[in-house]
RNA sequence: CGUGGAUCCGAAACGACCGCUUGGUGUGGGCAACUGCACUGAGAGGAAAGUCCGAACACCACACGGCAGCGUGCCGUAUGUUAAAUGCGGGCAGCGCGGGCGUAAGCCAGCGUUGACGGAAAGUGUCGCAGAAAAUAUACCACCGGGGAACCACCGCAAGGCGGCGACCCGGCCAGGGUGAAAAGGCGAGGUAAAAGCUCACCGCCCGGACCGCAAGGAACGGGGCAGGAAAAACCCCACGCGGUGCAAGACAUAACAGGGGAAACGGGCCGCCGGUCCGGCCUCUGCAAGCGGCGCAAGUCGCGGGCAGGGAUGACUCCGGGUAUUAGUCGCACCUGGCGCAAGCCGGGAGCCGGGUCGCAAGGCCCGGCUAGAGGAAUGGUCGUUGAUCCGCUGGCAACAGCGGGGGACAAAAUUCGGCUUACGAAGAUCCGCAAAUC
RNA sequence: GGUUCCAUAGUUCAACGGAUAGAACGAGGGUUUCCUAAACUCUAGAUCUGGGUUCGAUUCCCGGUGGAGCUA
């Protein structure tokens, strides 16, 4: 899995629900969506990668990376919720800095940290 | 030297920081499930891939009979506990190369290469177009012989005669007919009105076959005028093999009725169908028996009842593309109150490798010990630095190469395990072999 | 993971082993109309890919690629 138990989202109905019921926001190479839980915890990441990324090698390779943006990230962000990332194929020819620089400004867009200073 | 093929090796290296899964030990929390920390070990491939074969293993009733269905298909041998498969050797057939013999048809040996290589004289069906004809060899054109209307020429006064051409009829009849992938033995001679294996020589072919070979098969010799085209990766026939389903198989958690008979109407299983059979249920009988009640001081006896069903709170899980409504199942704890059941839990250790012992001449057999990835929205990693196989660009140089800059490894990731097959794949290296040679 | 099947014009479907691979809708051009629609007419356009069997392959066989169904 890569993360700690808390933060891992593992029922294809919480995917469901953050993509219809949660807020989405796009970049050049993926897409996030969120939902805010009711009651307080801990935020619990999920990507989706869709067999169009490449062969097993190279969805394995992009969800790894992202995994490690997110654990990295994880302790910044205070509010409850789900989020799903959803990479578009050229993801996978990114560099990891855009990557990661590209998912914390969506994050930042959906305020879950604060603005850049 | 170049180039091609096969097999093997190999699958960039090192370091720092931050992480994930899992085994063990210690320790803390929790009733438990579980969980925190520390130390220590393990953690993708040669194809893990495709899922094309096979095996192990597991369950279904240890696996019934027939039909259907599926698979395999030259021979020997080695490896593989068996299988699938692979290696080696051989046979036969096709193709290619050059050679020898022969007037030629053809034959002979050699080298290379290819072959899903049982059967087309068991049966059914197919062979478009073209062509006279496509599998029963018939009809047609043409040819040859006989008869011969009409017409023409000649002779004759005429009747008529003779000759030519010849519709048509009878017979010969497959040697010729530019086609086609394929045309029904070839070639020479005889033969004939013209022809034909009609006859003969040679060659080919078919049948039998001494003998050789483990076998596939080869073959001296003898016989036969010659039948029998192709395709079975068309149906099919023959031989051999196959029970089904796949780890999403399944197992576990003491026990929680047993046996006989009947009916043949029910359900399920053994295989897709039929037969046959088994299990369950149904009806009935016998025995045992939880519990309750009556009688009895008691042992006991009589009757009811009945052999697994019901309900509730809370938390979690299974399931779900979405919504609404409703419901089911499972687990832990607390309950009557244990069990059953279970998709949650747990197991799924099988097979392989290494070492030792022992038996054996040896190949090898047996025993013991150790090692072994176990994830499951799916771990085995991320980032940075150094080195660099090879590549690209620029400059210099005839060239090898040198300098500078850039980029930085191919294919591709376990999902029960193992053996094969197929497909994908960067660089370097190792071994063997071919691109021939020799003889007649 | 296991298992079953499919692939033909842009789309939906045809085609005993033998035409120039056919039809409908769609596309493009033309006729008609003041213009459009409708109608009529013409044209272009395909056997997933690589081998094999066969005289001949969309069809039969074997690899590969892509896609779909079933199975808790």
């Amino acid at each position: 899995m890569g993360l700690p138990g808390t933060h891992r989202m593992t029922r294809s109905g919480e995917y469901a629900a953050v993509r219809t019921k949660g807020t989405a926001r796009s970049g050049r190479l993926m897409t996030l969506a969120f939902l805010a839980d009711e009651s307080p915890g801990a935020i619990r990441f999920g990507f989706t990668i869709t067999k169009r990324v490449g062969n097993a090698v190279h969805r394995n390779k992009l969800r790894r990376r992202l995994r490690e943006i997110a654990r990295h990230t994880a302790p910044s962000i205070q509010r409850a919720g789900r989020l799903v990332t959803i990479p578009r194929p050229i993801a996978s020819e990114a560099t990891f800095a855009e990557i990661q620089s590209e998912w914390q400004y969506l994050v930042r867009k959906l305020g879950l940290l604060p603005p850049a200073p």
